[in-house]
DNA sequence: GGGACTCATGTAATGTTATAACAGCCGCGG
DNA sequence: CCGCGGCTGTTATAACATTACATGAGTCCC
């Protein structure tokens, strides 16, 4: 699995696989994805960054699709929800799945000098944590794993 | 390592113990644990869970040391900094550490029951981390890490 | 002792993130 | 037609966090 976000790509790609994956996803599952929610989900696509809920809104009230909060969170609930999309709880804020296709538990690598949020496998490491909370007879549901530190593009300008 | 917080215990002992440990440390490090912070890790440790920022602040209040945000987060961003306290970012809460001693690399499990939060051993963890972010290129400096599921209590109740 | 400095605190104001509550709309089956 | 579930529109408010500036206590140097 491609941790994707610290390399150059084509982006159009980004934009139209992850809507058309969505699409697919809702159409299999019986889900909607309405305007406002595909919309959404291409705004995070398009910019390729982790956004604020209020960033998106002015994205969405600049465009005549919602100008008031539960606008915004709503769509990213539904996203969130059937995994279009992941909220960084670090930063308070959302990014697209870089990995729409099925399951998946991503750790998040998250560059505290450009910002860039990579989304990498995280199977070795639910497994550590299954490990971990198993000795404590605690059952996992969810997790939230995100590392803070330097991409490699920007360990390259702090290492000279 | 214990991971406490989903078993009994001398809660006494919790609060002593870890006042003295921050007391401790600051002496050595040159660090100053002054009223308001030492009341601050007191009342989560007396708690013994995941408090709002706010939380805090109410019994400040009550008690005459601060009544404005900034004073209880100036305490908190103190303790949180020095190790002597954890923000758990799923929750925007904190809660006391409860291995006071010297570093870690915190794992917590969260309850989504009865809201405990244990703080367990991450090195395993933090292991497989950072070989899945070496694998990018990625440089951890530091890490969020935080399970939620039900907690062994909680897992009885609903298991029936 | 005075002056400059650092660190901690007090306080007002504001900024940011998130949810509650309710009304209206629309498509669908009865 | 009617009721119902899912989505949207809107108001208001809750919850979380920071900026900015003023004050005071201790320390160092002279
Ligand atoms: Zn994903
Ligand atoms: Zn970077
Ligand atoms: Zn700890
Ligand atoms: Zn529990």
């Amino acid at each position: 699995m491609d941790p994707l976000g610290f390399s150059p790509h084509n982006h159009d790609h980004c934009i139209s696989d992850g809507v058309a994956a969505a699409d697919a996803q809702c159409r299999a599952k019986g889900l909607q994805l309405t305007p406002v929610r595909r919309r959404v989900l291409e705004i995070l696509l398009q910019e390729h960054r982790a956004m604020g809920a209020y960033d998106i809104l002015d994205h969405l009230r600049n465009e005549g699709l919602g100008s008031q909060p539960p606008v915004a969170y709503r769509a990213l609930d539904f996203l969130v929800k059937h995994g279009f999309a992941h909220k960084i709880e670090r930063l308070n804020a959302f990014v697209a799945c870089a990995h729409p296709e099925g399951d998946h538990a991503p750790v998040f690598l998250i560059c505290r000098d450009c910002n860039s949020v990579a989304e990498s496998d995280g199977r070795t490491v639910r497994k550590a944590m299954a490990d971990t909370a198993s000795q404590s007879g605690f059952a996992i549901d969810r997790s939230v794993v995100e590392a803070l530190g330097l991409c490699p593009n920007c360990r390259e300008g702090h290492a000279e």
